[in-house]
DNA sequence: CGATAGAGTTAGGCGAACCTAAATCTCTTT
DNA sequence: AAAGAGATTTAGGTTCGCCTAACTCTATCG
């Protein structure tokens, strides 16, 4: 429901759009989760859940998790357009590079306004998909986040493609661009290695493509969809 | 000197650009002026002020005003330029009402990397003034606030050109703009009421120009330099 | 079934920025 | 020279977001 929500500060947004993220999992979010994700106290998560549960954000039940409300869904939604349409901007217009896009849109996500972000999406032809490959929710605030498998659960012999990838990270983002692995790029599983061992793959590329092996933790990060033979 | 300022909260930022606009009126900054400027209480101003007198970017003399360090110049300036450029940008690139480009500049200064800002100058040429006729400062923080005289300086047959106008308040610029009384407008002035009454003026246009009249405290928010005849 | 690890919460604090109310200072005016 | 007006500062208090330390709950494991 489009409900009030006059304007949460920074802190407050970036609460709920953590939140958001953990519970697309489907689990509540925990209390530690919050906070690793943060990187703040898990003390002060608590502290600041209770103020999000008596803003109506969250429904809290102590010991066990906390889930957003639609007040809160919306909210975070809001916020999660804002950042995404301002990395889209900070590419595609002003030439940011990939990797740096992310921090930027971080901050200036809880300054601009809502005539800003609309006339920067008018400006790109409202996009639907970050550079990262996450997708845009509408200004009624609406996603759907289609469920992606990612690389860690590929198995050999399939022919997959990279659909999206977490941008939290600058240097890992950089590093498996190197690879050749970033939004729409095609790979065939050729191995992967016991005990959580590395993932090998060819990758393909203009010029050919090459073969690569990542660990389980950074194939976790990068979200793909079969493809047909 | 381009001393270290790691990287100041936007409130401090907001004290620091309100002393450099104060001070350049030649006096020192007094407590009173500044709390009015940011609407704030003076008792505010006075705790804020030690501060930023310990960190180094002001002098105070208790009683006696407020003076910015060259450090506080320098991060003055700096807000400054990424305000300026935001407002060019704002109004040049993404089709921003001129009368709303202020409020919008205000918030984002202190979210705005010094990266996007370049990149943001870059894109438009380095732009020299904003889009109220003010100067930017230039990387290396210089700038020349050309000491310019008001409308309601001007004396009955002058002919001026409006060089730049205070932008804080939106509703009076959109006024102004109505009157057709903007940057680069040319008037001559016909008639001065006296007790500090309405000045009257011709006021150039395409179609071929108007007769206005505006008071005082409206005409001290426009800077104007004097036109060969 | 009771012990205990680990997650979660409460208690008590801190710094930044703000506020109001009550001094105190400066300057002018009589 | 004394009084007052007005500006400034101090005193004391608030909210927001964060922290550490200490306590409590849950769930699991022997």
């Amino acid at each position: 429901m489009g409900t009030p929500v006059a304007s949460l500060s920074g802190p407050v947004e970036d609460y709920l759009k953590a939140i958001y993220d953990l519970e697309r999992v489907g689990e509540p979010a925990s209390t530690n989760d919050i906070a690793l994700r943060l990187a703040i106290s898990p003390a002060s998560v608590s502290g600041m859940v209770r103020r999000l549960a008596d803003q109506g954000l969250i429904t809290h039940e102590p010991y066990r998790g906390v889930r957003l409300t639609s007040a809160g869904r919306w909210a975070a939604l809001r916020t999660l357009r804002r950042h995404r349409i301002l990395e889209c901007y900070l590419t595609e217009v002003l030439g940011y590079p990939w990797d740096r896009v992310h921090e930027e849109a971080e901050r200036l996500e809880h300054a601009a306004s809502e005539e800003l972000i609309e006339r920067m999406a008018a400006a790109l032809g409202d996009p639907v998909q970050d550079p990262h490959g996450a997708p845009i929710p509408t200004r009624d605030g609406t996603v759907e986040e289609g469920t992606l498998r990612t690389l860690a659960d590929a198995t050999p012999g399939e022919r997959l493609r990279v659909r999206r990838m977490e941008d939290e990270d600058a240097e890992r983002l950089r590093y498996l661009a190197e690879l050749g692995i970033r939004p729409g790029a095609l790979v065939r599983i050729l191995d992967r290695a016991p005990f959580d061992g590395p993932i090998t793959m060819w990758v393909d590329a203009a010029g050919g493509g090459a073969t690569r092996a990542i660990g389980v933790a950074l194939a976790q990060q990068v979200s793909v969809e079969a493809v047909a033979e």
